[in-house]
DNA sequence: TCATCGTTGGACTGCACGGTCCATTCGTAG
DNA sequence: CTACGAATGGACCGTGCAGTCCAACGATGA
């Protein structure tokens, strides 16, 4: 369906402005019309590139921002093996979601708002958060061989409870329009992890 | 509009119904016609009741589910002076989200996909994890007076703090449909309250 | 018994949006 | 130059959904 490299780029284009449109205003709030008028397409081009319609967009879209996710975060995100390199990634992190007004995580609106309506698109969301969590899981155990943090610690644990703060912080910094929320989230799951060095941390519960 | 005991009943009913379907398909997911099969009701009674239309009645499930938020947490959220007491809250709460096939929060979902659409209901949401907050920061000054948490701790920022974790737990926890990350974020958040009793915790910094 | 007001029923409208279809242009290989 | 497939333009269609309107019904008080 895009053979050519001149397609390629045509589909590309559409996936990212879809793309940014759902950040901006949702699934619901995006609308074929409102694509095909950001990409200067047309109607037939959106269903050329993508024979499912919407929901094959937003599949697309999703897979998509889950890849720049991650990639935003280099190199940081593969060399988490020093307190400051935690400290740059979280600080990068921070910026790259409350710096430009971006004010909502490209794949984690996408998991809330597709979850319950479309199991397919549910099952690509998991996957790249899954992906998020062992690069940091991987951090994690760098830090761990280093004798910075207690071995005994469950590193894949941290790591989601990690996701999961950034989730939660953005989704409380979202209507409130302020970053309080995700840096006070963000420095709270972190804190264990570079200032009790060695110390027992995030010991299994429950 | 609604001035009747019957009208009243009617109007609740509306709103309670809308509640569930906005929590198990979205605010997308639902529309009036589905609350109308579902509440047994016309057309003409959801504008009598709701004349500002979809758009006020989502308004209203907002500050209604807020509310019924803080009242699943009775009585444990006005008692969190002891271990014992947050302990208890802890595990009603995952109970409440995950015992029940609920899998979603009931207002952190209408935060993600209502804040950008309409800056209105985003400040009743607001509203409503202030008040949540609120009242676990009240829990932990009392842990504070108690001395079971460091008295410098900034007891405000700790309870934000929770509620993100709590809401990125859901975010996660929802595609992955596991109770999981749910858990594993919490135990973290709380472990620093909980377990390093009198020891510096959740200091501020950035 | 009548008047009034809240409640209810449901037909109807307008339109936005997803999706289909066919015609035209473009690029390229033979 | 021709032929063919990819890329593009845009008219068109069906429908699902928010919102309107009017006509009844029911209770309550005068």
């Amino acid at each position: 369906m895009a053979t050519t490299e001149k397609g390629r780029r045509t589909r590309q284009r559409i996936i990212e402005a879809t793309g940014e449109q759902i950040l901006a205003a949702g699934i619901g709030g995006t609308t074929l019309e409102t694509v095909r008028a950001a990409t200067l397409t047309s109607k037939s081009q959106l269903f050329h590139y993508f024979p499912g319609g919407k929901t094959e967009l937003v599949r697309e879209v999703a897979v998509w921002e889950g890849e720049q996710l991650l990639a935003a975060q280099e190199p940081e995100i593969h060399d988490l093996g020093s307190w400051g390199s935690w400290r740059r990634w979280r600080d990068g992190l921070v910026d790259y979601y409350l710096g430009q007004g971006r004010w909502a995580c490209p794949i984690g609106s996408l998991a809330t708002e597709a979850a319950a309506a479309d199991p397919d698109t549910a099952s690509l969301i998991t996957t790249s958060m899954t992906a998020w969590k062992d690069a940091l899981a991987a951090g994690v155990r760098r830090m761990q061989e280093a004798g910075e943090v207690d071995p005994d610690a469950d590193a894949d644990l941290l790591a989601t409870g990690m996701v999961a703060a950034l989730q939660g912080g953005i989704v409380l910094s979202q209507p409130e329009r302020s970053g309080r929320p995700l840096e006070a989230v963000l420095d709270q799951i972190l804190d264990p992890l570079l200032v009790r060095a060695t110390a027992r941390a995030g010991s299994s519960r429950a």
